[in-house]
Formats: structure tokens, C-alpha cells, sequence
DNA sequence: CGCTAGGTTGATCCTATTCAACCCGGGTGG
DNA sequence: CCACCCGGGTTGAATAGGATCAACCTAGCG
């Protein structure tokens, strides 16, 4: 699904990163910055569509993404797709397992993105000679762990209607640095297709559960965004806690 | 679902661990060795159907399993249960996210189980005076985030047979350091409805798959073991890759 | 001996799939 | 300007995969 458009890796000032006006300059991270920045590559422009990891291909890259959408996902040979969890702003990946040779899932963009990159080998290094930067990153890993146990809940035991509005939540809610505002709406790229691949449903079965949900006044999915109408209602429907949302530093 | 026994803390020496014979003494860890054992309180023999730790709640402590099985889990209020995956000997848990409050899910024991127990904060002093072991634990997590992909891809997108047939040989391939020997036959304590509430199904429906396979010459279960009858056929099935199921050296 | 956990099987039901048709809006090329 | 296409969404009818529920069986255990 590769856009036919090219990336461009060009060179952006750290200082004006647009990650910092999400006021988290990782305190505890001051010593690694300098590490850091000197395994930063430059900032990468991705169009939609586009295959940012590849699955088993190797890589000499990590990202952290700037702005923008995408989802990591893995494919069956004839073509089912598992969508495995979704990237937003802040979010860090490409570093695979050490010693491993290749990504063990894809990543692609949803809209345009823009990538922060840094050299592979020079940030194990910075991991290696910083215990607060070997941390963070742990703490990270922990976290989308995390994040993929509840999603395995959805998955495995919710029914379509609580799987969906746990989705919606989550998104939401990590858009949000975890919490979920009050008549929250929020910009929505994500198509009922990739809910479906997400949840293990189908595309028309996402449909007739999104029109149920707005049908009752507890959230609409249209136009690209999102409208938690309830979120009371919609978490007690689907035993949504937030916990697993909160925003970590950024990389 | 906890035992009427009471788990029992005892002193054993590390030169004698069970895991030592798994011939993985992680070479590149022998500068934490030191630290490592200073954070060690002991071993711990626990009852089957045990709670190790419980979601939401803090603890002190975080464990090697030396011996025994066990297993990871989420419960809805409801009753629904989603297990996350499955532990075997020389996997490490409990260590949470940092700054977390508690644990995200529950572990409970099949068997009678051995643990090796840590104290979290000397585990977390040692991981941060030593690089390696901290790379070690990120690995590991790193490691169960990706098994946790593939079990998405279970649940998600493989339909019952498939689902069935991958996570019979992800636990043999476990159980083998990573390989699946020819006509591979494995104690397995693992009931239908573990097997069930690991992947979103039923324990009738996991025992008509299960007829299901072994009518079929792929694999059977029964009186609490294992047998892979034709490996081959059964990985094509549902595209199993061991790539994920290395054995990573034990802590 | 009776209890319990685990397994087995059948009948029935229902959730979600499948497949098809159709709509709409935004590009794109003639 | 219009025709066409295409991704995404919407809807209906038929179907299937798995759930549900209940009965029953067996082995191990107190």
C-alpha cells in the first residue's frame, strides 16, 4: 500500500519540535539529551498510505512520530490484516528486539506524518550510557505492552458494541494526553475499515455498531473526526478505565 | 481462585537453580550477577490455581519462574476472562510499569509453581547501576510485547482451527528453547478452558477443535499432555513462524 | 462415598460474516 | 465541463461459525 509519493528527510531545530508544546521535556532526561540528539538523523515528511516499517525487513532507523496517524499492523498470507495498535504524536518504534533481524510487524501511516529519526546503533548507544534513557524507553516498551493486553481484551472478550467503544476511548482518550474531556470531539483519520482490522470485525459489522452508538448518543464517528457524546455511559458500557492511556515523555 | 495452601519462602542456593540447566547463565550479564543476587529474598513454592500477583494491586517483589506453569490474565466484571498469555519456566514478571500504582493484569499458577523472588526496589537499583541487565529486561519486554502481537493476530483474524493450532505450537516450540522437535511430545497442564479464554472462544468449542486435530493426524491433547503429531502440516495451517518463541537468557 | 474439576456431546440460537448492491465526494483525465 | 474511477461508507439478505445451555461422563480426591 505504498503511496506513490516519496518520503523526504530533511533537518528541522529540535528547539521547535512541535512535541515540546505537549509540555513534556522529560525531566528526568536532561542527561541523555545531548546523546540523543547527536544519534538524530533528521526529521522524515511521509505521505499517507506509506509503509514506515516493514515486517522481517531490518533497519538502521527508530522514530519518534511528530505529527500525524499510523498503525501497526501484520498480514496472513492471504491477506487478513491484524491492526496491532495504533501510533499517535509522541509515540516511539522501530527498535525491534536486539539481536533480532527484522521488524516483527508493519507500521503505516494513516495521513501524512512526520517522523523524527535517529540512527539505530547510535541510540542503543545513548541507551547504554544513559540508565534514564535505557529506562524511559523501558518504561515505553512496558507501556505499549500494556496497551496490547487491553487490547487483547477487546479482541478476545468484548462483544462488537464494547470492543468499538473501548477502541474510541482509548483513541480519545490518549489524544488527550489521558483524559477524556467533556463533549470531547477530536480529529479522526481513522476509517470504519481500520476499526474493523483493529477488533477482529468486519467492516459492514463496524458500521452497524457505529450507527448503534450514535443512535443511543454515546459517540458518532464522522466526517474524520470523533464525538464522544457520553463518555460516562460509553465507559461503564464497555468497563473503560484509562489508566494505560497516560502520556509518557516524549523521546 | 486462590489455593487453600499457603505459598512458603525458602532459601535455595543459586548455584543449584533448575534454570541453570537451560545452559542460558547470560553470558553478557555476569557484571549484574552481583547485584542481581543481592536483590534476590529467595524462592517461593506456590499451589496450583494461585494468584502471584493481582491486578491493581502494588507490590514489593517481582519473580523468575524457575519452575511450573502459569499464566497471565484480565477479568471483566461479568466474569469474562481474557488470558494473556502463558508463562513458562525462566520467564520473569512483575515488574510493572515504573510509577505505576499496580499491576495491569493478573498471574495466577496452574501447577504447583517455583519462583525465584526479588525485591523490586533493589531489582530496579540493580538495572540502573548496570546497562546490560537493563538491556536484558527491556528485551525481555520487548519480547512479551511481540508474543502479544501474535496472540492479537490469534484472537484477531485466525479462526478457531488456526488459532488452536498456533498456540499449541508457540507453547511446544516454548517449551523446546525455540524448537519444535519431530514428533514432539510435552506435559501440558493447560485445560480446554485455559486454551478457550486464551483465545476468545469456548471451552466446547476448543474441545470440538481439539477432536477436530487430532481426527486429523495434526496434534493431540489429552490426560495433560501434548502430542505434535505432523508439525509440518500443522505450522501451515496457520502460518506459525517460531521466530517469536526464542528463549531469551533467564535472569 | 460423594464432590468437584475437567472433558464430551448434542440441540438450538445468535452474533457477526459474506456478498452484493448502491451512494457519495473528491480526484483525474479527456 | 463532464465522465469516470476509487476509496469509503451504508444497507439488506442469506449464511456460518461459534456461543449457549444442558446433560452426562470420568478420574481424582477428601
Amino acid at each position: 500500500m505504498s503511496g506513490t509519493q516519496r518520503a523526504r528527510t530533511v533537518t528541522i531545530d529540535c528547539g521547535k519540535c512541535l512535541l515540546r508544546r505537549h509540555g513534556s521535556p522529560a525531566p528526568e532526561l536532561q542527561s541523555a539529551l545531548a546523546p540523543v540528539r547527536q544519534s538524530r538523523i533528521g526529521s522524515r515528511v511521509v505521505p499517507p498510505g506509506t509503509d514506515i516499517c516493514i515486517e522481517g525487513e531490518p533497519s538502521t532507523e527508530v522514530f519518534t512520530l511528530v505529527d500525524g496517524w499510523a498503525f501497526r499492523y501484520k498480514l496472513l498470507h492471504d491477506g487478513r490484516r491484524q491492526i496491532l495498535g495504533f501510533c499517535l504524536p509522541g509515540d516511539f518504534f522501530g527498535l525491534g528486539s536486539e539481536g533480532e533481524e527484522g521488524h516483527d510487524h508493519s507500521i503505516e501511516s494513516i495521513t501524512g506524518t512526520v517522523l523524527c529519526v535517529f540512527g539505530k546503533r547510535q541510540f542503543r548507544a545513548a541507551m547504554h550510557s544513559d540508565p534514564a534513557l535505557a529506562g524511559l524507553v523501558r518504561r515505553i516498551v512496558r507501556h505499549e505492552e500494556s496497551a496490547a493486553f487491553e487490547h487483547l481484551v477487546d479482541v478476545g472478550r468484548r462483544n462488537a458494541i464494547e470492543a468499538v467503544a473501548h477502541l474510541l476511548l482509548e483513541l480519545c482518550s490518549r489524544l488527550n494526553g489521558g483524559r477524556i474531556p467533556a463533549n470531547c470531539s477530536c480529529r479522526f483519520p481513522v476509517t470504519q475499515t481500520h476499526l474493523a482490522d483493529a477488533l477482529g470485525l468486519t467492516a459492514a459489522h463496524v458500521n452497524r455498531v457505529l450507527r448503534r452508538l450514535r443512535q443511543d448518543g454515546l459517540a458518532s464517528v464522522d466526517k474524520r473526526s470523533l464525538i464522544i457524546h457520553d463518555a460516562g455511559r460509553l465507559a461503564e458500557l464497555c468497563e473503560f478505565s484509562r489508566d494505560y492511556t497516560a502520556r509518557l515523555p516524549a523521546i
